[in-house]
DNA sequence: ACCTATATGTATCACCCGGCACATATTGGG
DNA sequence: CCCAATATGTGCCGGGTGATACATATAGGT
């Protein structure tokens, strides 16, 4: 059950599909779902639209797809500060800090696409909706646990909330979001993110 | 320089301004600016689309009075509640408390048509981006002259940093807007509300 | 009564959207 | 060499977008 190469038969592709997926996910992040147009990711994939359907199926895969690859870099590292093991405060605060430089890495895109990237959403059982959000309640659970094992380890007090310590701090991050595409600068929200974990969780 | 009815000529309107604005307001919050089209607003509003120009000038200008009406009424408890002159704690847990009933009065809207309304930006220089933008720094000046006041009133430390504060309850204010949209529950999110006021401001 | 001014409804504009049909080009397998 | 398979580029589809032209209806001013 090994990857073998597969022998392909036909037209090799001319384009570099992990590049032109790079290309598409920059396009979504600054723009989101619907305000991408086939267009601006034909012109900045730099392949015409058929090619585009062949290689990803529709504007709908391609963007599951950009998501995926968001994920795996650059909106992964909030994630990924979560899963250090040392004292939750060091844990979280990394983790506000390392979303807060990747949100503010470049002039565009800024914020993350996953919060938002499905804004003016379709109707309620829209299916790119729904991903988003399933996205964002991972975080969530991931946030509640890390929580609950510092509670269970002594780096929280025993009456501690730590559901209501997720909430609270998932707000916070989906709020660096909209902070962020209004251009608050860099160090304001490092002070603030500071400011707020040393408050929330006083040692 | 009184406003006279000013003995209006020609055949009169048949339909309600204010009442058709309100309905366009709600469409408008509901699915953002771009993501409302015309053909909702038509249906919404009960009036053909000439009518509506020939009312409100365009989509974009029935927009920017869809946002005033908005402040006027539903948002802006928000800001009302921080006028009040009681302990600052008191000022922001009302606010939170007001702002979270607010978006989550109703199965749809939800949220904050200033926070959410303009997602998937046109340009950098997008007038309707600018717009909502410059509201949502209104109330970040409001509130963090409301707490510079807290702190001369001798309500918070003499060392604390009001404009950190303020950008902490900012974004903690955006995220809510996020927070309701993905559906978490009103309970859930007064008790983070609390704890996030009780944590960043300790007595 | 007639003119002017405003409102309304129908029908439609030019444009852009996501998506695809089709012919052509380029590869490996036999 | 020819066939099957895949990729590419041209051109276009039906549908939805924001916005309007035009004819008609209804009011006040004189």
């Amino acid at each position: 059950m090994t990857k073998t190469p597969a022998a392909r038969r036909g037209r090799p592709r001319t384009f570099d599909r992990d590049a032109a997926l790079r290309r598409a996910m920059n396009v979504f992040w600054q723009h989101g779902f619907d305000g991408a147009s086939m267009t601006q990711l034909v012109d900045a994939m730099q392949i015409n639209s058929p090619s585009i359907y062949a290689a990803f199926g529709s504007k709908e895969d391609l963007f599951r797809e950009a998501v995926e690859l968001y994920v795996a870099s650059d909106g992964g590292s909030t994630m990924r500060a979560l899963t250090n093991d040392g004292d939750v405060r060091d844990a979280l605060r990394s983790m506000l800090a390392e979303t807060i430089l990747t949100f503010t890495r470049h002039d565009e895109p800024r914020g993350c696409l996953i919060v938002l990237g499905a804004r003016h959403l379709g109707p309620v059982g829209d299916p790119v909706r729904a991903f988003l959000r399933d996205q964002r309640e991972r975080i969530r659970i991931l946030l509640a646990e890390r929580l609950l094992k510092a509670k269970q380890k002594g780096e929280l007090a025993p009456e501690a909330d730590e559901k209501a310590l997720a909430t609270c701090v998932m707000t916070f991050l989906n709020g660096i979001s909209i902070e962020t595409v209004d251009g608050t600068s860099q160090p304001t929200l490092l002070a603030a993110a500071e400011l707020f974990v040393d408050r929330l969780l006083p040692r």
